[in-house]
Order: C-alpha cells, then structure tokens, then sequence
RNA sequence: GCCGAUGUAGCUCAGUUGGCCAGAGCAGCUGAUUUGUAAUCAGCUGGUCGGGGGUUCGAAUCCCUCCAUCGGCUCCA
C-alpha cells in the first residue's frame, strides 16, 4: 500500500500501482470524466501513468492551466496526426501548448494556407471521435535517433541531440509518434471542438538564419459550446482593436505618404495626450523631477560616446545630415545621452543628488517593417523619459519611489491587470553585456529588493536584461492578449562611466553618480493604445478629450445651448454644442457611439427655468439641474478618479 | 527583414467562370422638417478598383513587380 495525499491535506491508502486515473474514478464519475492529467510529487503527468510510492495529487481538469496545457498538447499531436494523413513527406518541429491553445510547426513539401484548415479540422475530430489511446513508451536515445535518422527527420534528431538519454519518451497516438516528454489526455476522444486559428511563418529554433517553417495555431475545447463562447469573445476583442478606435474616435492616423510607422495625431487625440502629459508632469512635480528640453537629433559621436552605436550599428540609426567637414547627424533614437550632457553642464555635488531630469523626448527607431502594429510598435514615438542621477546609496530608495508613481498611474487608469518583470543578465551570456560584475549584482539585488519591498508580485527573466543594466518592466495585456511592456525602470552604471559624470562627495573626492532611467508610460503611443483596448475608448472624465456635448432638442435652442456651452468653458469643463438639425435620438446615438462621457439636452423646458437635463453615457437619463449643480457633479467624478 | 493572407468611395462591404458606362449602406453636400433620450425624409456629390508593367479584341477580375495593411516569426535601445 502507499499513502497518496490530496491538496486538502486528506491522506488515503491506496494499492501500489494505482493511476491517478482510477483514484479520480474511486472518487466520483464525474471527476474520472472530466480530469486531464495529474500532479505527481510535483510533475505533471498522465493519468494511466502508476504511481509506485507515496505520494502528493493534484488532479487537473480543464479549468486549471495544467489541464489545459495536457489538453492543447493532446489536440497538437491529435493535428499533427492529421497532417500527416493529409501531406505525405510532412516533416516536424515542435507542437507545444501555448497560453491560449497550441501550435505545431512543420515543413511541408506541398504549401499549407489558410483555405487548408478547414480540411484539417474537419479530420481531427474524425480522429478524435474513434477515441484513439494516446500511448507514452520510454525509449533509449540510440532507438529515438535509429528511429528518426532512418526517417530523414532533421529536426526531430536536432532536437534528440540536445536530450540526455534515459529521460526520452515516445507518445503515439493513431499513425502518429512523436517524440515527446507529455504529459498527454488519455485518448483523444477528449476534444470535442476546433478551430485551426492561423498559419505563419516561424523560423526553426527562432533563429533567423535558420529555415522558416509553416506554423499552424489552433485551439480546442472538450465542448463544442465552449469553442463558441471563445469565438464570440475574440470578436469583441477586436471591437476593441485600438487601431479601429483609433480611427472611429479621430484620436490618430497613418498616412502612406508620410511614412510607415509614423502616427498623425488628431486634434482629440492630441488633447487626450495632452491630458495624459500633464497628468504625469504634475505627479513628477511633486516628486523633485525637472522638466527639460532637448533637440530631436544628435551629432554621431553622442552615440560613439554613449555606445549605442557600436552596440546598434549605423543601420538602426536614422542619419539626417553629413556636412563637408565629416559630421554626421543622427535622429535621436533614446535621450539618456543627451541628458547625459546636461547633467555635464556643471560641477555637481552630493547635495544635488538625486537630480530628475525628465522630458517627453520624441525618438525615432527603424523598426523593422513587419514588427510596425499601430500606436504599439511605431517608428517615431515620444518617451515619458526621465534620468534620475543618484548616488549608490540612492538607488533602492529612487527606485522605489518610481515604482510608487507607476502603480499610482496604473492604478488612475484601472490597470489592474499586470505584470512585473524582472530582466537579468543570462549568466551564460555575460559577453553581451557592459559593466562590472560587482555593479551588475548591486544594481540586480536593488531591483528585487526595491520590487520586493513594494510587495509586487513579478516574475523573473533572465536574458531579457539590456546591454547596460537591469530592469524591472510593467507589461499589460491588450484586448487579444498580447502582452506590451509600458512602465519600464532601468539601472544604468554605464553612461555615468561613458560620460565621465563626477559628483564630489562629503569627503571632497570625485564619485560617479548611477542613473536610472524610467518611463512610466513606456511611450505615449503605446500607453494610449493599450488605454483605448482596455477602456473600449470610454476613458474616465478627467481624461476624454470632449467630456461633455450639449444637443439641443432642436435649432430654436441652439442659443441656449451655446450659452451653457460657456458657462462649462469658465468652469474647465470641456464641452462641444451639437447643433446639426438632427432629431435629439439621433444626436444621443451619435454621442453613445464617439463614447462622450456626459450629454446635456436642453430644450424648451431646460431655457424656461435656466436648467440643464443630464446624460450618462451608458447610463441614460438622470434628471434635471443647475449648471453649478453640474459642475460640482463634475469637479466630484474627477476627483474620485485620480484621487492618489 | 522572413512566411502567409489581404488591398474596390472618408468608413463598412457587393462585384458570378475576364464582357457593356464599377455598385450599396453609412459619412459629406443641398433642400424639406423644428423635432424630448440610441438612426426624419428627399436629391446630389464622391472611385487612375493600392502603384507600375504585362497577357487579351476586352482586366477590378489572369500573370509579374513594387508599395501598404493584417496574422505570426525574428527583433525590440
């Protein structure tokens, strides 16, 4: 006998050799019916695996990710199954799940498009339907690698090169073996719906220099109603598509003719930026930040000294301007080296530590043209930019104060989805970066302990630190799900160091001074685009760049309305009078749809007693009142809304 | 940059296997109506069918090429 025990700390006897497949059937019929795969002492695993000693369970359904992922793992060898039927010679790569579904990546000798899915569908729930058993073997690697070398299957004995022998594993389903470590459902009778997403091109191991192979994404579900809630949900996710709202509110746009990548802001998305800029200039006033200047190029040799141009190469950087005498002009592409300067510009000393320099620097990046997505990945964006030069001692406190202002802004703005990432340097990478060792860790330990200290919850990357220093990012998801880094916080000893920046210390000796550089947006581009997906384009009052359209219930009350019209523009309330002969239903639709917050209909009752009839946007009528009434309504809902 | 798809009026979309002057709704303009909480009616305007080249008696439709957009990959200071 041995002792299995259950997250609720329960303990039970069972036989030696039990599956967790029959202890979920000893418990109830629906458990043995709806769970996928089973923790084991801590691993995931099958459910017909047995299990020899005494052991911790966790048994997985579909509703946590561990039995998603057994189930997605399941549904891409279930495809590649199919596949294989379909396109004879077909060769594979890696099939994992992913967060929303799964992919398998292969090299076809005949092309796969989109009009090939549907075939492809339609054969794996043949498949799944005869509830094929999904078999694991253990094999030896000489048998793995006998086994795919006499398939001419590159990739797969790619792969076995990498893998120490004796924890190889086989997984066959139907006609189809694929090396793999699983875990996988029982049978493939589990899925019951799916919807082949996509096809694109992924690169082999993501390398570039490697052969493209076809992609295919998909997603399953072990109920057809499922599969169509997901369905709806993605079509309202691209309701909510920035780029669509971008277009629908007027806020921005793009033009061929001006380039790609680089955005025309329209008048009510200048005003929404505006409102966003000084929201984050006030909330730096008040933490010792000073604004500066700088200009939107650079002489060549600011980036040789700074070292973002032999890092980068003159291919990422945008020359404007080569003079006889040999100088050469660069569109700046970040502003840390000219805040380097101004730093530079006179003696500093102790005392003066930290300074905050902070400026909405406008830079410009070549980004390749298959990355360019609307405001989240442009070519020319303006950073919320600042350098805080400190002392050592300085970092964790500086740190942590920028942290504050981070969460305050996502807090404003209801982000209350997001993660926080931690970038380290690849231990087995170091030649990437510049430095010191001895700076790295103390710059590293002040970010953990700073990131520790504010009790965020963050996950930790290693590799994913800049060549400079390390960083601690803030990513929020838009409406598909797709993870964008806004708020971003960096240690830096290396400029310092390039610019030779000094302070004298208490002990009248010359130190260098650390920066930190920290975007709390992340850029003004991005910041507005993950906004609008967030909030639909209904942004809180303090922020719409219109918050109120007065519609008069017919041209005789136009007067009036222009009348209150002022009233609001003396009380900073931001309003526009609609006064198109356009019958009152027709103007409320109208306001709805650009998603102004606020409506004020005045008519023929509204004149006679110097009233105005409120409006909520999706909220409908609230009645009559004074125009002080309304404003103090007003001056009320901001308040609560960036209240810190 | 790479793989794949797409590109018709400001926007959303029709345009059968290549065949007469390229269509609709919304928006815009003009007029009528003067309206009470999510679309008033009528008329009109608007298109080098992404650009260029080719095949054909004839191209929005077929081919080539370039550009842009979309979905990924790679990259992301």
């Amino acid at each position: 006998m041995i002792k299995i025990t259950f997250p609720d700390g329960s303990v039970r006897d069972y036989e030696k050799g039990i599956t967790p497949m029959q202890i979920a059937e000893g418990i109830s019929p629906r458990l043995a019916q709806e769970v996928l795969s089973a923790t084991v002492n801590g691993t995931v695993q099958d459910l017909t695996r047995p299990i020899d000693a005494d052991a911790t369970l966790r048994l997985h359904k579909f509703d946590d990710p561990e039995g998603k992922q057994t189930f997605w793992h399941t549904s891409s060898h279930l495809m590649a199954e199919a596949l294989q039927e379909l396109y004879p010679g077909i060769k594979f790569g890696i099939g994992p799940s992913i967060e929303s579904g799964f992919y398998y990546d292969v090299d076809s000798p005949t092309p796969i498009t989109e009009g090939d899915l549907a075939a492809i569908e339609k054969r794996m729930l043949e498949l799944a339907s005869t509830k094929e058993p999904v078999v694991r073997r253990e094999i030896s690697k000489a048998e793995a690698m006998a086994t795919y070398t006499a398939k001419g299957d590159e990739y797969k004995v790619e792969l076995l090169e990498g893998l120490e022998d004796g924890t190889i594993s086989f997984y066959t389903n139907g006609s189809f073996t694929d090396l793999c470590r699983g875990p996988h459902l029982p049978n493939t009778s589990y899925i019951k719906a799916v919807k082949l997403t996509a096809v694109a091109g992924a690169y082999w191991r993501g390398n570039e220099k490697n052969k493209m192979l076809t992609r295919i994404y998909g997603i399953t579900f072990p109920k057809k109603s499922m599969l169509e809630e997901y369905l709806v949900l993605m079509e309202e996710a691209k309701k909510r598509d920035h780029r669509k709202l971008g277009r629908e509110l007027e806020l921005f746009a793009f033009s061929q003719r001006v380039g790609q990548g680089l955005p025309l802001w329209l008048p009510k998305g200048a005003a929404l930026r505006e409102r966003l800029e000084n929201f984050l200039r006030n909330v730096q006033k008040r933490h010792g930040y000073l604004q500066v200047i700088t200009p939107h190029i650079g002489n060549k040799e600011l980036y040789v000294t700074s070292g973002h141009y032999a890092k980068y190469g003159k291919d990422s950087f945008q020359p404007i301007h080569t003079p006889e005498e040999g100088e050469e002009y660069l569109l700046k592409p970040m502003n840390c080296p000219h805040h380097c300067e101004i730093y530079r510009t006179k003696p500093r000393s102790y005392r003066d530590l930290p300074l905050r320099l902070a400026e909405f620097g406008t830079v410009y990046r070549y980004e390749m043209s298959g990355e360019l997505h609307g405001l989240t990945r442009v070519r020319g964006f303006t950073q919320d930019d600042a350098h805080l030069f400190c002392r050592p001692d300085q970092i964790k406190e500086e740190f942590i104060k920028v942290i504050d202002i981070v969460l305050y802004i996502f807090r404003t703005l209801k982000f209350e989805d997001f993660t926080a990432q931690i970038s380290l340097r690849d231990p087995s990478n170091r030649e990437k970066y510049i430095g010191s060792d001895e700076n790295w860790n103390k710059a590293e330990s002040a970010i953990i302990e700073a990131a520790a200290e504010k009790g965020l919850s963050t996950v930790v990357e290693l590799g994913e630190a800049a060549f400079y220093g390390p960083k601690l990012d803030f990513m929020v998801k838009d409406a598909l799900g797709r993870k964008w880094q806004l708020g971003t916080i960096q240690v830096d000893y290396n400029l310092p160091e390039r610019f030779d920046l000094t302070y004298t210390g208490a002990d009248d000796q010359q130190h260098r001074p650390v920066m930190i550089h920290r975007a709390p947006f992340g850029s003004m581009e991005r910041f507005v685009a993950v906004l609008l997906e967030h909030t639909a384009g209904k942004f809180p009052l303090w922020l719409s760049p219109q918050q109120v359209a007065i519609l008069p219930i017919s041209e005789k009350f136009n007067d009036y309305a222009k009348n209150v019209s002022n009233f609001l523009n003396n009380h900073d309330i931001r309003s526009e009078v609609d006064d198109r002969n356009e019958k009152i239903g027709r103007k409320i639709r109208d306001t709805e749809l650009q998603r102004i917050p606020l409506m004020l209909i005045v008519g023929e009752k509204e004149e006679a007693e110097g009233l105005v009839s409120l409006r909520v946007q999706g909220e409908g009528d609230k009645g009559s009142m004074t125009g002080e009434e309304f404003a103090a309504y007003v001056r009320g809902r901001i308040a609560e809304e960036t209240a810190e």
